[in-house]
DNA sequence: ATCCTATCCTGGCTGC
DNA sequence: TGCAGCCAGGATAGGA
């Protein structure tokens, strides 16, 4: 699924077909994709707008826009499960899973596919308010470890559902929680108040180290979801130590990886490794 | 403060 | 082969 590795490599390879292009026209093919806006008025909010500048913030695309030299509000978009982001040629048939596309004035257009439908591509003037609940970006240098230490201790949470909170921290989803505890050797229902400094450092480090090398490869792809903006698919989950990996060996001991439910979630750990805390 | 459940959706899988 | 039922899962809302 979608998280902060894959969003920040779609965000990467369509950014040079945005920046710079004017919006020319907008069409909506489900309508609930923009998130409460009408159409008509998700369109006159944007046609005639400049794409100034793409960035990430979490798990959002954002697209500054601009008219007349002056900021006029963002695109935001959240790919949740499986929305994906294309450009292709200006009428390009994407399929019946295409819901909005935005045409360019290079004859280009961003294709938003979403299968599910629970992906979202909004306007909104101001991004502060939606950004502002956010917890702090995992490789900025906000998130240090003197931070991420204090941050745990202060809650009294299982780690597992309290890395996927994205009010906590920003970017992390289900596969990467998995792997960087199991990197960092931590269970995921351990509580975040009795961890050891030298283990949250640990993890601290773990998820740097795991977000930075899933980007280098460009998100992870399996069954028929993420691809890149390109078509291609990612090659991180071909270095999965635990996800999608239960009865197969674990990477360090060789003990069988176990799936299990946390905070609702499939969660793969191995028991040697991962043990279960005391109480 | 934290946890739990339902909701949104559909394709793909399992079991009969 | 056909089909009903279940599952995955990010974010959010509402209740315990």
């Amino acid at each position: 699924m979608p998280e902060l590795p894959e969003v920040e490599t779609v965000a990467r390879l369509i950014r040079p077909h945005l920046v710079g292009r004017l919006i020319e026209d907008v069409e909506v093919s489900w309508t609930r994709s923009l998130g409460g806006l009408t159409e008509r008025a998700f369109r006159e909010n944007i046609t005639g707008s400049l794409v100034k500048r793409v960035w990430r913030r979490a798990k959002w695309i954002v697209f500054d826009l601009e008219r007349l030299g002056r900021p006029a509000g963002h695109l935001l978009c959240h790919l949740r499960m499986t929305g994906r982001l294309h450009v292709e040629p200006t009428g390009t048939d994407m399929g019946p899973y295409e819901r909005v596309r935005i045409d360019l004035d290079n004859g280009e257009s961003l294709f938003f596919i979403d299968v599910r439908k629970f992906g979202r591509f909004i306007y909104e003037n101001d991004t502060n308010e939606r950004f502002a609940g956010i917890g702090p970006e995992p490789l900025t240098d906000e998130f240090s470890s003197a931070w991420f230490r204090a941050a745990l201790a202060s809650r009294k949470r299982q780690l597992k559902p309290l890395l996927l909170d994205q009010s906590f921290l920003a970017g992390l989803g289900n596969i990467y929680v998995d792997e960087a505890l199991h990197a960092a050797k931590l269970h995921p229902m351990r509580r975040s108040d009795r961890v050891p400094a030298a283990a949250a450092d640990r993890l601290h480090a773990e998820i740097r180290d795991v977000l930075a090398a899933a980007i280098r490869r460009e998100g992870s792809s399996f069954d028929t979801f993420y691809r890149t903006p390109e078509g291609q698919p990612g090659s991180y989950q071909e270095q999965f130590l635990v996800y999608g990996r239960d009865g197969k060996p674990c990477r360090f001991c060789g003990r069988t990886i176990k799936k299990m439910v946390v905070a609702q979630r499939g969660t793969h750990i191995c028991t040697r490794c991962q043990p279960v805390p005391r109480g």
